[in-house]
DNA sequence: CTGAAAGCGCTAACAA
DNA sequence: TTGTTAGCGCTTTCAG
């Protein structure tokens, strides 16, 4: 205890046994006395030893940790509004240094994200009761996505949870190039020998088809997400594949990029262009938010005169009023099955990769 | 190359030079002849070495990344309702097993909140720059509060940001108790030797007040937060102080948690019991979101006939119509600067603590 | 300016 | 079952 903390030297000579000794009873405990188990720990106890992570790590080649990457720049599932665009009045923002990057801006907002905090939630969710830690990295250049696969070859982690952000992310790849255990949220645009979770997208599209049918919608209108990225053309091909299905070939589309503010945008020029359309899928839940707000701008009500359906069921579904009716992607299980996978792999890097696809459910709510 | 990665050793061979010689280019590059470094370099490029930070934490005690602690459970600054409440219509899950620890609901939510985001974004914003990365740690129980500091103590990390969710967090204590670099953010409950940002928070309650006076308000009503954390208590106490100086000494006031359901409640009340209100500060954006929503409902048209600010200047903000005239909390430079204040500690230990004040400043839009 | 050598604290054969 | 002994890969005196 000079200066350092006890190293399991200390605890052995307290105990009275051989540094050996002590390791076994830390770790697995197997074949060791009880009497000496005992003594092992009254001498842990009285050291306040806790094992150095740089020195086993040295030799077991485990860190314990994980990396959480967030690649890609951009817009993905739904991205928010910044909150400090806007600032009409802005007298002076404090002592604070902003410090914030290349990007100026902060990590893009990505990070206020709700998907974001859901796909955190469930991570950790899973990952606690391993005693496994995450650590985020956003990777949205190309000189930060170099830095994570350094980061991670270094054996600063474990493996990588990977959620892209955009079309054609490179690190996929990069990872299996260099062997690095790795899981995506998401199936990846270019087939790579990869494990994955995704949703299925288009049964979500469908979902909403049948239910604005259902409601006996006439005229529905789609608000899509990004058409380059899966997520966002699944949907819509799925919505449209429901309303064909029904009879309704032809559904009117005009493509947002997953803000509130897109959405708005989308909502009123599909209302201009077909004034009286009678149901609206968007591609998630904060451009069906901006729907909402349009919408009663222009005197139609939700959803007597009009009916509407999001996808995702994050916090704005809840926040909306109405409330929306949309299509649920547990985003939660889903990041906690990416983590489940990950450390399968780690475990067992010799595995195939798996995949593993999320059914969407229809929540009713007000909004249809 | 072995199976394994290059080493030190490995890139000396090829380089025809020693193990030290090929650690001094690497890190500080101070004396060694350029020619040498030259070669070095081809050696590194050669081999694909990657230094194994295991072996540099043993020797140099630094593990180049920090603990993003959030302590606490419940509600704090906003808590968003969660997605997964008031599904109605929830046929299956899917296929993932919902694995999300004791708690059930994945951590409580507390990632979704829009605040968490921005401490996020700050945080990693200030730390890329410098090759720190944060690892993220939920401690909301007393067990998982042990863990987190039996992990700083193992050294898994160099220092601990902190930002606690409820009152009485003892997190602080026990870090300062076994000497972990750490810093907060919000002022401690009680005091302790350790280093935090925060917010005046009273100055932003009278800056909403002045607005609202500026108005012409004559009966205003405030919302505040739970009143046993210092940012709920600070935010009403300087609102209050605020009318007060203007000649305004009794403002009604409606208790909630920092949620748009419990803003909701608290303006159905006050409505109730003050039907001519004309003005209303909220301690939050969500719980003015809430308001927002209730008074519509009533049939009073903000700010015309009721004028409402909230604070913090998140997301919800900016999603709400009108948006919401509110008191800008820099959050993300607040984060950067608390990340900025550890790192400074974990250079030089021996430093006093220290703490930055930042100032809010108000927002108008449309709500006020 | 460079190399040799001594560990950092731990785990994992290998003996006993 | 327990102890002894090598290292894991790196930094860092200390000589040269």
């Amino acid at each position: 205890m000079s200066g350092g903390l006890p190293t399991l030297e200390d605890v052995a000579r307290v105990a009275g046994v051989s540094r050996a000794t002590v390791s076994r009873v830390i770790n697995g405990t197997r074949n060791v006395d009880r009497q000496l188990q005992e003594i092992v720990r009254a001498a842990v106890a009285k050291t306040g030893y806790v094992p150095n992570r740089a020195a086993r790590s040295l030799v077991t080649r485990r860190t314990g940790t994980v990396a959480l990457v967030v690649s890609g720049a951009g817009a993905r599932g739904s991205t928010e509004n910044g909150p400090d665009n806007g600032t009409d009045n802005g007298p002076d923002n404090g002592t604070g240094d902003s410090d914030a990057g290349p990007d100026g801006g902060y990590a893009g907002h990505l990070f206020t994200d709700p998907f974001f905090g859901r796909v955190v939630a469930g991570v950790v969710g899973f990952l606690r009761t391993r005693g496994v830690h995450p650590v985020l990295i956003l990777a949205d250049t190309d000189r930060a996505r170099s830095d994570a696969v350094a980061f991670l070859r270094q054996g600063n982690a474990d493996g990588a949870l990977l959620v892209s952000i955009h079309a054609d992310d490179p690190l996929p790849a990069m990872l299996t190039a260099v062997g690095v255990p790795a899981v995506l949220f998401a199936r990846p645009t270019r087939p790579l020998p990869i494990s994955y979770v995704d949703l299925a997208h288009h049964t979500g599209g469908r979902l909403a088809a049948d239910r604005l049918v259902a409601r006996g919608c006439q005229q529905v209108v789609a608000i899509a997400g990004p058409l380059d990225v899966p997520a966002g053309l699944d949907r819509l091909t799925g919505f449209r594949d429901g309303m064909a299905r029904h009879g309704h070939p032809y559904v009117p589309m005009a493509e947002g990029s997953f803000t509130q503010e897109t959405g708005e945008a989308a909502m009123a020029r599909l209302l201009d262009e077909h004034p009286t359309l009678d149901g609206v899928f968007a591609a998630n839940d904060l451009m069906a938010q901006g729907a909402l707000v349009v919408l009663h701008e222009n005197g139609r009500r939700v959803p007597d005169d009009v009916a509407v359906i999001g996808f995702d069921d994050s916090a704005p579904a809840l926040a909306s009023r109405p409330q929306l009716t949309t299509v649920r992607q547990p985003v939660e299980d889903m990041a906690a099955e990416m983590a489940r996978l990950l450390l399968a792999r780690i475990e067992q890097p010799a595995q195939r990769p798996t995949s593993v696809i999320f059914e969407p459910t229809l929540v009713i709510r007000g909004s249809a």
